[in-house]
DNA sequence: TATGAAAATGAAAACGTTTTCATTAATTCT
DNA sequence: AGAATTAATGAAAACGTTTTCATTTTCATA
């Protein structure tokens, strides 16, 4: 009744052995039988299970995905680009969310050890010792994306931040603004510890220098970009361009710069970090940083498939820095920009 | 060197069935030898491998999420529920698209005969009659969520679209607009089709009807939203309200607005549908209906393992309507709401 | 036509569990 | 104390493949 590699290989008078060669490699079974055994598979419906395979193989055809949060659009835009590689190899794809920290790492065991995934692709906010540890001594691949940079030794990729973040700056000092203020972000994340970086060493290339009343530090949400941006134009030394570390406390700004009144970009040019769906249908549109999340997950997932199949060193340490791009919005003061709502 | 479950019987001088009994059934294996198995199984870190369970079992542990898209906070929200609850109970949670409506079935009939899945939750935009054909004679267990109710024996979890319309329709009545026009979504989606329904439904009970010329037919994107608002706003007979179906084109109808100098709610009242996060963000703050997304997640979930486990009749049509609720904003003319934007 | 190499196939072990059925150990009952 | 039950264990088959190693077939070459 059950339709397995014996009853096929029965039906076509053959031991299973050429089955199962007929399935997998090629070249090895000749042409006739072959074509027997794939029309009598075909006939009875076979398809060679998956578990039984993985049990004998040791593979699983399955990547895991192990994201610090499942909300948002953010991490949904790295699913979609993982799922849409991993579908092209004919791969699939489990996810799981760290749930809040709880357990990270045991998932990441769990996964690993029970031999469930081929791989993982991995992100973590910020790097602890545990982790760390663990990527060492796994067995299999792991592929960190987004995830700070201080390990030099395991295979990353990441957002360019810092160079998003430096081309932000030299574009407002092209405006021909000296007064430029920041709103950092949490002072743990990597990525704000980045675009940082970029905003200072910007500002210093072109001989200005950032004074500490014109940075504030923000956590990332709305809330804080309103209240930071409040802050800065209530000075009476008030900047006349503010770089916002993302675009969710970009918009916290924009709602500020309403209620007190404040024109962006004639009062004060705002620019943001991130490309959020968002930031296209503020007024004026938000000029800001295009950072490639889908891309990541698809490259990620191609070069874990690599290192799956050895045909790249899984051993060997790998960082990609994926490029950012400047999208020009009103907010810094530019004017003939694309606005793409309607 | 490999710890499997042979090693640990020797090592425990006792049969691998008993080792396996101590890590399933319960009571069957005695107390004092259990505890030793328990103890060296903890010492080698031996894990009962899933692969070879899954074999011998014919169960995995993983549940399949087939989506139609994987873009958006709506299907991460939708993820997000699944994930929770799925961690909860110990699963796995394998994802897919149906990569642009190419292959929706054959993933499905894919997941379903290879033995990766226990059951799947499925989400279809519209049902056609392969899905339906294939739902009958699947052998393992499947929840619809979000589709189409039509099918009355299948398991389906749904948002309650028409009574969250009806309710949106009786609030602009209540605020005393009786010219009330609708701004519906795609022909063929059955969520629009609901909400349509709701909104006829209420309009008639109160003694008002819906006249063509105040219903416009949109795509649930921004872009017919703008349209939709233009064309109902430059005919001589306004109307004093639009109920438009989703919030997507809510956006278009506020950018619009701008663009016409139409003051919402003063000129005209607007209320959406879905709740969305940039819903918070329009000024004033778009009223509009909250869906349970991710409990619908939570509850298929629950459903399915139930289902699974034949906690509860596999064969069985079950319908469950989710409530929606009522959001108020600014748009339809009530004043003392809350902006919890800041 | 016999011969050797190459190509195609088969038998059986391995992968790591669960589970049925039989057997032994422990317990209760008279 | 011995029989009758019940509780605990073990041996071996099953799950459905892949893969090694040996064997047979084929085919070109001498």
């Amino acid at each position: 009744m059950k339709t397995n590699i014996n009853v096929v290989a029965e039906r076509a008078g053959v031991s299973i052995a050429t089955v199962s060669r007929t399935f997998n490699e090629q070249g090895l079974v000749k042409e006739k039988t072959r074509d027997r055994i794939i029309k009598i598979a075909h006939e009875l419906n076979y398809k060679p299970s998956p578990i039984a395979r993985g049990l004998s193989k040791k593979t699983t055809d399955t990547i895991g995905v192990i994201l610090p949060d499942l909300v948002g659009e953010f991490f949904m835009d790295i699913i979609h680009g993982i799922d849409e590689e991993a579908y092209k190899a004919n791969k699939y794809v489990m996810v799981s969310s760290s749930h809040s920290q709880r357990n990270m790492v045991e998932t990441l065991i769990e996964f690993m050890a029970s031999g469930r995934v081929d791989g993982v692709i991995l992100m973590v906010p910020q790097m602890h010792k545990e982790v760390d540890d663990f990527l060492k001594k796994s067995k299999r691949p792991i592929v960190l994306i987004n995830s700070c940079s201080d390990l030099t030794d395991a295979v990353n990729f990441q957002i360019d931040n810092y160079h998003g973040a430096v081309t932000c700056v030299e574009h407002l000092i092209w405006h021909g603004y000296k007064k430029i203020a920041i709103v950092k972000g949490p002072a743990e994340n990597c990525d704000a510890q980045e675009r940082y970086a970029g905003f200072l060493d910007a500002l210093h290339k072109n001989n200005l220098s950032s004074k500490s009343f014109f940075e504030v530090i923000g956590d990332f949400q709305i809330k804080t970009g309103y209240y930071a941006f409040m802050e800065l134009m209530s000075q009476s030394d008030k900047p006349d361009a503010i770089f916002i570390s993302n675009d969710m406390m970009a918009i916290g700004a924009y709602e500020a710069a309403k209620v007190s009144n404040i024109k962006i970009p004639q009062d004060v040019a705002v620019i943001g970090f991130d490309d959020i769906y968002l930031s296209k249908l503020l007024n004026p549109r938000l000029t800001t940083v295009h950072v490639p999340i889908s891309e990541l997950g698809a490259k990620a997932v191609n070069y874990l498939l690599r290192m799956i199949t050895s045909k790249v060193n899984a051993q060997q340490a790998y960082k990609e820095v994926l490029p950012t791009e400047l999208v020009i919005g009103g907010s810094c003061g530019c004017n003939n920009f694309y606005q793409s709502l309607i």
